[in-house]
DNA sequence: ATCGCGGCTTGATAAATGTCAAGCGACCGG
DNA sequence: CCGGTCGCTTGACATTTATCAAGCCGCGAT
């Protein structure tokens, strides 16, 4: 493993803070491994092994019932998932696969529970970083509930825009099957979307939009930090 | 504070393992309140004093935005309910209100953080607290992506039948108007979910609910553990 | 008992969303 | 260059869900 690559890992709130001795106990059993594209890593219903964290590339939290399939979530570097799974000792309550070549950490689980036992800067650090996944699924879920297909998306845009530099010009980060999905939609849905939201300075081209009028397109989505903010 | 409320808040997995004397402090500064029913107890948005643990009654959880509003969640004795946001120091996400007559046990977050700094046995439990929340919202998440309205209801009775002893005969814990809030529908629709589930054993008589066909229910309902079972 | 209110149901209709099928256009391999 | 695949879009249609309006029913107050 790259000395650069655990450094990176290092700067994530969840090990930034905890003993450098039990870092390097977890880095010395972690491993690293790169994954091609649409390569699944976890199976919902499976016990969890490993905390997994993302170094680079992308991947995506999904989930099956019935038949159906929806995108739960889409994780990109550096972060883990799976962390409650992992804490609880627990079934994984979703799937994840990588939608391009990356590279995962994989720290054992019982690793990981063991240093929880003796090091109580990182259980703060699991704490915080808990409670902030658990804030972002509400979120989610409050998105869900009470909005239109077109206004989550038009918040989603709003959101990307903030993060990408907010000048008006961004690229979707994923493939827009998988964006449907996440913003609990179909593909055909999210077109017809992007065509509701047109009248609203929203110009579409393959992968890249740019909003023209964000004054009008913020007037629809009615934007709300208690939703849309990720800090908070 | 009656004494039988401390044993039983006692015996909250997130209080069982913590020292005694911690626990004593958190008592101490705790107050005990009761409410009449239709009363707002905390509002989306507001800093989070206080960690509330609902020690008789009924508290939803709910949550606006634009003009709409939606029941999150709704919480019976005895539980906590809005522990992430204590701890991240952050605003509600949620507001809540009592459904009935109810006592809430009031304990202030800046005690709860200062105890969580000092008592390792108290984080981990917080830890196995945060991540049973996460989970459950989760597969709230996954409930509402992967299931229509009848589907939901269809489930979620079975699990009611299951925690109220699985003899097929259960009473509704809300108004239909807060199930209808929490499955995600429109009371007008809940209705109609209970009719369209009439013809596979559902007898419903105001908020007495007969389930005279379990197989055929759960044909239609298709339960996966992995959505439906609290314990996992 | 009667009135009125609130919770719930029902019907009619509209809006949102999903499904199925077709077609377009970019990209890739032969 | 050609043919095929794949992602996306579009149209027609079905289903689901929401909205609006009315009505029923049980219950408490008068």
């Amino acid at each position: 493993m790259r000395q650069e690559d655990q450094q990176d890992v290092r700067t994530l709130p969840l090990f930034a803070d905890m003993d450098a001795a039990n870092f390097a106990d977890l880095m010395r059993v972690a491993y690293l491994q790169t994954f091609p594209p649409q390569v699944q890593l976890i199976t919902e219903g499976e016990t969890a092994d490993f905390l997994h964290i993302v170094v680079e590339g992308t991947v995506e939290m999904f989930a099956r019932s019935n038949g159906r399939e929806t995108t739960m979530d889409v994780v990109r570097p550096v972060s883990t998932f799976i962390l409650a799974a992992v804490l609880k000792d627990a079934a994984y309550l979703m799937s994840a696969r990588t939608l391009e070549k990356s590279r995962i950490l994989l720290i054992p689980a019982e690793d990981i529970r063991a240093v929880m036992e003796r090091d109580a800067d990182f259980d703060r650090a699991i704490i915080l970083e808990l409670a902030s996944c658990y804030r972002a699924v509400v979120k989610a879920q409050k998105d869900l509930k009470l909005r239109s297909g077109a206004e989550r998306l038009a918040n989603y845009l709003l959101r990307l825009n903030k993060m990408q530099g907010g000048d008006g010009r961004l690229t979707l980060e994923t493939d827009k099957r998988t964006l449907a999905g996440r913003l609990g939609m179909t593909p055909e849905n999210l077109s017809r979307a992007f065509g509701t939201l047109r009248p609203y300075g929203v110009a579409v081209n393959g992968a890249d939009i740019e909003l023209t009028n964000l004054k009008d397109l913020e007037v629809l989505a009615k934007p709300n930090p208690l939703i849309d903010d990720p800090a908070i």
